[in-house]
DNA sequence: GTCATATGTCACGTGCTTGTCACAATTGTC
DNA sequence: GACAATTGTGACAAGCACGTGACATATGAC
């Protein structure tokens, strides 16, 4: 049997998410704060954790933070729920330690395919968290970037802006919405800074040759692209 | 161009819901039953769908775990319709694979949030949308065009007015319709620059030997085609 | 405190885009 | 053919978008 924590305060939501997963055959535990899921996860040590990102007693990442300092749950994989599209908030809940995450309202059925791909990773051995794309690579866990085992030097900024690309390659990004998905949309910032940190992130890419990935479509904005040219 | 299905038997919300939707620029079908909505889906091919709870031959839920069954459409967004806010009804709405559910009476700024939200949700990770129109592609999200593959160089208007010719193929469009249209209504361009774009948008597609899909129509404007000559 | 690092903003220079014009070329009419 | 109307095309100036270095401020380590 298969049990689920499910951390979320407003009943509606989490009641409907219970309902689903029940259906689907997982056992349900539940939650509305972090002391309760605290005990909860003590008693019926589950298989994996769904945890809202805002809790009325604590962030959402700050207990996935918490959990993690812990040995035992230093594995347990978790799936973080946010109202908030931010791209910036997916980084930090990635990089809080949360494997997943989804944005409300919840689409059921990717939460389905995203909880069985969680448990199918978790069961087999725990693969490293990495992005690539190229010759790219990108650890989320460690917060690092390499080229060809090579180390690249990158700031916070420009290693969210990374992170951005590296998981939506291929496509324009107007300034506006680069800040949206990176800043955070309640974050008031000039549209030139996205420039700059263009710029930054050219320059360390530079000495492995691949500051090319990072494409500038004038009048339009940027594109981050595994062919260079 | 983003299509939307509406299915919905009551013809006053169906028009309204239809009439805001399409000033907001979607291609909008409609179905009254499950039965129309059928062969609408398989002619227009729609983006997204929205599904009224209540319908004459079906209920809206059935014709979504339908549609689920089958390969192509299991990615399709879908928004349900309900009279009835009970929460009941929304777990079986999503629980049957309905992306979101919205309570009538329909509140329209918010109908146009979720729309966009599960739309730029399922562009984010599906297909990218391309246009194809002869050997011609223009793939908007990373703001390029290709002919069989080799990329041709554009500038930012000409990208707009191949865009919009390529979305309204072989129609007459007068200087000052194509002024409307591509450079919008409030800007005051003379009429005669239309043939300068047009000029160099026929010598960006000339070293691919597509220049003679720009057609001119003496005394009425220009129009564009798929076969050339 | 000092220092280093990171980040947002600004100013400046450059090159490309774009709208306009003048003139050439084409088309249609008589 | 002559003529007028219409369209094609090269040139050009103004403006805009972008790259980039410099700077101010914030943050944190020591």
């Amino acid at each position: 049997m298969t049990r689920i924590l499910l951390i979320e305060d407003e009943p509606a939501i989490r009641e409907m998410i219970r309902f689903a997963l029940v259906r689907e055959g997982y056992e349900v535990d539940e939650a509305g704060d972090v002391a309760e899921a605290r005990s909860a996860i003590a008693d019926a040590h589950p298989d994996l954790a769904i945890v809202d990102w805002m809790l009325p007693d604590m962030p959402g990442v700050e207990f996935i933070r918490e959990l993690r300092r812990e040995e035992i749950y230093r594995e347990l994989p978790v799936i973080m729920l946010t109202a908030r599209a931010e791209e910036y908030d997916k980084v930090k809940g990635l990089d809080s330690g949360a494997d997943d995450y989804m944005t409300k309202p919840v689409a059921l059925r990717e939460l389905f395919s995203r909880v069985k791909a969680l448990l199918r990773r978790s069961r087999g051995y725990g693969e490293d968290e990495s992005l690539k794309l190229g010759r790219l690579v990108m650890d989320t866990a460690s917060h690092s970037v390499s080229v060809e085992g090579k180390a690249v030097t990158i700031g916070n900024t420009e290693f969210k802006l990374l992170h951005f690309f590296m998981t939506h390659p291929d496509r324009v990004y107007s300034r506006s919405k680069l800040l949206d998905f990176v800043w955070g949309q309640s974050v008031f910032v000039e549209e030139r800074t996205v420039d700059v940190h263009i710029l930054r992130l050219r320059k360390a890419l530079k000495p492995f040759g691949a500051d090319g990935m990072v494409q500038t479509v004038r009048g339009a904005g940027y594109r981050f692209s595994a062919n260079v040219g």
